[in-house]
DNA sequence: GAGACGTTGAGCTT
DNA sequence: AAGCTCAACGTCTC
C-alpha cells in the first residue's frame, strides 16, 4: 500500500539485537545452527555490524489511533488533536480498547505489573546497580534461584525478571547488552557466556536465528530439527498438569504461580517442563507450550518452543539422564518449603519433612495440619520413583522391567 | 570412527 | 566439596 501511494517506508530489526538475515547468512549454507557455541562463533561476527541503540525521547503527543483500522467503528474514533474527546466505553482517550470491547473478563490476578519503557529501563537499571554493577558481573544462570517468594519486588532478585519488557518491546535487547557490557567494562572478571548475563540475551538470539530458518519450528511433524518422539496423549494428565494438581507440591506450586503471576524462574520451567514431557507424564512438548503461551507474561513462540524441545531432549540438548526429581530439586533451594507454603496455602502447616512429598506424611500429621492428602490436597498422578528406578537398571532397554510396589 | 563436549540432575562415594 | 556413574544421546572436530 505505501509503495502505491508513494511513501517511503523504512525497515529496522529492532527486536533482536542483530539482523536475523544476516546472521544466518554467517551460517554455512545459510542454516541455523542447534549448538550453541556454534552460534556464537557466528554472533560475535554479526555484532561488530550492529550500530549502538538509539533511545527515543519520549513522544510528545499521544499517538494517533484509526479507529476504523481497529474496527471499533466511527464513534470510538479519537486522535491526539481532539484532546477534548471523551473516552467511550470501548475505547479510551487515545483509542485504546477497554478490555470489555476485548471481550476479556476482568483481571483474575492481584498481581500487576506496570509496562513501558519507563517502567523497563527503570527496573534494567536497579539490576545494573545492584551491588554497584557486582550484580550483573557475577551472573551465573545455573545458580540462581527459582524460588524467590517476591521475583518482582524491588529488592534484590535472584534474576533480572526482565523478560515481560524485552517480549513487549518495552526494552530494547541491545540497550540491555550494551548496559550491561558496560557494567563488564568496569568488572574485568566478570561471567562468561552461555552462563552469564549476556550469555542470556544470546540465548535469546540462539531461538529467535533458529526459529527465523526453520520450517515447522513450532511443532514437532514436519520440523527438521526435532526428534521425533511417540507422545502419549492423555487429557486427564495434561489438565492436572495445567490446573496444579498433580500432587507434587512444588510442581503445582510453580503452576500455580505461573497462572497467578504470569512468570516463573527459568528453574522452574525447568521444572515442569520435564515432569509433563519426558520425566513423568510423557506427554507432547506442544501441549505444554500452549499452555505456556495461554500462561506467560513473557510467552515468546521462538523462545517458548525451543525451550520446550530443549527440556524434551526433542532438539539443542539429549542428556535424557540429567533429570530433574520433583522432589529432590526445590530441597537445595528451600528446605521449608516457604515457596510451597505461599502458592499452595493448603499446605502451609505442613511438616517441612514432608512438604515436598505430603502423601508420605503420617495420618495423624495431615489432621495436625489441617490438610489430608487425598482430600484437601490431591494424592500424586504419577510415580516418579518408579519411573527413576526404571531409568537406574544397568541394563538394556529391552531387558528393563519395572518394580513391583506397594499400591 | 574415536573422543571431547554439552548453561542449570540425582544419588552415591571419597 | 568434589568426583563418579548413568548401559535410551547428538554434534563437532580431528
Ligand atoms: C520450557 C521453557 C519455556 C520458556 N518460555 C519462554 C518464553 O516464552 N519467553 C521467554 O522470554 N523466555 C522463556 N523461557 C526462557 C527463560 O526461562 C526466561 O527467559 C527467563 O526465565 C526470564 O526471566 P528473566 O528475565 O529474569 O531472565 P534473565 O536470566 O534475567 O535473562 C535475561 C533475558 O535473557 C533472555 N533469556 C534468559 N534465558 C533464556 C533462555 N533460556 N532462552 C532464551 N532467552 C533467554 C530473556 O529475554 C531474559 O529476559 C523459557 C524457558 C523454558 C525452560
Amino acid at each position: 500500500m505505501a509503495r502505491e501511494r508513494g511513501v517511503q517506508v523504512v525497515t529496522r530489526w529492532g527486536h533482536t539485537l542483530t539482523d536475523l538475515d544476516a546472521l544466518l547468512k554467517r551460517h554455512p549454507g545459510g542454516k541455523p545452527t542447534t549448538t550453541y557455541s556454534s552460534f556464537l562463533n557466528h554472533l560475535d561476527k554479526q555484532l561488530k555490524a550492529v550500530p549502538l541503540a538509539v533511545l527515543n525521547k519520549p513522544r510528545q503527543l499521544p499517538p494517533v489511533v484509526d479507529a476504523d483500522l481497529a474496527g471499533l467503528g466511527a464513534s470510538a474514533a479519537t486522535s491526539a488533536s481532539s484532546s477534548a474527546a471523551p473516552a467511550s466505553d470501548a475505547a479510551d482517550a487515545f483509542g485504546v480498547p477497554s478490555a470489555a470491547a476485548l471481550c476479556l473478563g476482568p483481571a483474575t490476578s492481584g498481581v500487576i505489573l506496570r509496562g513501558g519503557e519507563t517502567e523497563a529501563l527503570a527496573r534494567m537499571e536497579a539490576c545494573l546497580s545492584q551491588q554497584g554493577g557486582a550484580w550483573v558481573a557475577a551472573f551465573e544462570k545455573p545458580s540462581t534461584s527459582p524460588t524467590e517468594i517476591d521475583p518482582f519486588g524491588q529488592h534484590t532478585r535472584s534474576t533480572t525478571c526482565l523478560s515481560p519488557y524485552l517480549k513487549f518491546g518495552c526494552l530494547s535487547a541491545r540497550v540491555l547488552h550494551e548496559r550491561v557490557a558496560a557494567v563488564y567494562a568496569a568488572h574485568p572478571k566478570h561471567a562468561k557466556p552461555p552462563t552469564s548475563l549476556h550469555g542470556q540475551v544470546y540465548w535469546r538470539e540462539f531461538y529467535y536465528a533458529c526459529a527465523h530458518g526453520t520450517p515447522n519450528y513450532e511443532m514437532m511433524a514436519a520440523n527438521p530439527i526435532c526428534r521425533q518422539i511417540p507422545w502419549e496423549d492423555d487429557p486427564e494428565l495434561l489438565a492436572a498438569w495445567r490446573e496444579a494438581r498433580t500432587g507434587y507440591p512444588w510442581i503445582d506450586a510453580a503452576m500455580t504461580q505461573l497462572r497467578e503471576e504470569g512468570w516463573i524462574h527459568h528453574l522452574a520451567r525447568h521444572a515442569v517442563a520435564c515432569f509433563l514431557t519426558r520425566g513423568d507424564l510423557w506427554q507432547s512438548w506442544e501441549k505444554g507450550a500452549e499452555v505456556f503461551e495461554e500462561l506467560l507474561l513473557d510467552a515468546d513462540p521462538a523462545i517458548n518452543r525451543g525451550n520446550w524441545m530443549w527440556l524434551s531432549c526433542s532438539c539443542f540438548f539429549y542428556q535424557y539422564f540429567r533429570c530433574y526429581s520433583p522432589v529432590a530439586f526445590p530441597k537445595k533451594y528451600d528446605k521449608d518449603g516457604a515457596y510451597v507454603r505461599k502458592w499452595l496455602p493448603q499446605l502451609k502447616d505442613f511438616p517441612a519433612k514432608y512438604i515436598y512429598e505430603p502423601w508420605k506424611a503420617p495420618i495423624a500429621d495431615q489432621k495436625k495440619a489441617n490438610c489430608i492428602i487425598g482430600q484437601d490436597y490431591p494424592k500424586p498422578i504419577v510415580n516418579h520413583e518408579l519411573k527413576r528406578a526404571l531409568t537406574q537398571q544397568k541394563l538394556p532397554m529391552s531387558k528393563k522391567v519395572l518394580p513391583r510396589v506397594e499400591p
